[in-house]
DNA sequence: AATCTTAACTTTGTATACAAAGCGGGACTG
DNA sequence: CAGTCCCGCTTTGTATACAAAGTTAAGATT
């Protein structure tokens, strides 16, 4: 049992339970561990070398934000949106996101724009790359673009939630995404950048609406069926 | 130490660690702990009968929604949200409840009518009584409102920003609130219900926002700094 | 052979014990 | 008298121990 978990330190338990939270997440939201991972309490503690209880905390945690389903007296595991729920977080994009991004296009300052670009740039030397790891850091790059503009928009709980829906996300997308997914979406983040330099608020709604239209539309639920047999056999 | 805490059960710990979170945000919720006060422990482990353990399960999960707020090696407090912080929230609300609403509208089914009238019903008659218990029922009721329409707009997703913004808007109006704010808010209530049975779309977010503007203004950032002083002599 | 029972084992849920950090009071010093 | 340092007391942070629920597999029975 417990394969080599793969996360990103090794151990790293320097800050007490939130290093383990951010480790977990980290490995969550980089689909280094698949949705539907059993996350036994011992496993994790040994490979952290710290006690149940701070693993515990972990999990607790990160079962708030939806990354992390724990049923009782049975454990935890990496969670495993169902189509439903896919769709719910998405719509709730659409709800969300054109206010932030309308935001920040109003609060925007060059240092941010500044930012913005410096992060489609990297975004863009990671699509040309190949292998699995610059995939990994392209996905999260693409959703630091997203995770950017709500910082930028300046309201705090607003952007706490963006950080839950755009992990959430990610989880759905290594479930049913089907295509490569960058250069399209790429495209779409520097189109919705520029809009931001202008200013132009009634562009940067509308553009980010239609992005994440695309990110669904590219979703098949369908195709998920097999991943789920091999979830049961796993488990 | 310790005065009598008030919690709605006495003890109540049937299911676990959730029973006692529950307790709690209710207590803080329905204002019968003020903003900054202290939750140690094993206060209030003696008062549910449990362990730390499970307190502290309850209040790390309560951290996680804003209503209470964690400091390292110091301890737990009942959330003190400052003017900026209750400025996000109800911007948050801004940006979140229209759509919430519009959809709540599209979706709106003859029984989730009925309740919202019930709901309405009952709000009006806490509104007639005196006493402080009614007046914090009529506080529920009206945050309950607004939850029903997320419940009823249906994306579970939103329905828990939602329950989470409504708890610390709570927070908000025990700080700084002045008025009675119920009579002018009730009345909103149900102009907000006529357009959802007329299934009006617009109108519904329009007097959404509105209603969140009125529940704002109402605020009075300064009013607090009284109670700053009080709280820093209790504590 | 299939199924139900049951008993050992594994994993989680909760309580307690131990370690470390904060806080306060009192004595000492300038 | 003010300020500061030190010591013990309280509270939190983490680990471990114990209890209870679940899981699995072997054995008996039909």
């Amino acid at each position: 049992m417990m394969r080599n978990f793969a996360f990103a330190t090794g151990e790293a338990a320097e800050g007490g339970m939130d290093s383990i939270r951010e480790a977990l997440r980290e490995a969550i939201v980089e689909r280094r561990l698949a949705p539907g991972t059993k996350l036994s309490e011992v496993d994790v503690g040994k490979f952290f070398n710290v006690s149940r209880t701070l693993v515990r905390g972990a999990l607790q945690s990160l079962s708030y934000e939806g990354l992390v389903r724990v049923e009782r007296n049975r454990g935890a595991f990496v969670a495993h949106p169902s189509p439903q729920e896919a769709h719910e977080i998405f719509e709730a994009r659409r709800q969300i996101e054109p206010g932030i991004a309308a935001a920040a296009a109003k609060n925007i300052t060059p240092a941010d724009l500044l930012r913005v670009r410096q992060l489609l740039a990297e975004e863009q030397s990671l699509i040309a790359q190949r292998g699995r790891d610059a995939r990994r850091a392209e996905i999260k790059a693409s959703g630091d673009f997203h995770l950017l503009i709500a910082a930028i928009a300046g309201n705090s709980v607003m952007e706490r939630f963006m950080k839950e829906l755009i992990a959430r996300s990610s989880l759905v997308i290594a479930l049913y995404g089907q295509s490569a997914t960058s250069s399209c979406g790429h495209h779409e983040h520097e189109e919705i950048a520029a809009a931001l330099a202008t200013g132009d608020v009634q562009a940067v709604s509308r553009l980010i609406v239609a992005h994440i239209d695309h990110i669904e539309a590219d979703l098949d639920v369908r195709s998920r069926k097999p991943m789920d047999l091999r979830e049961a056999l796993d488990l």
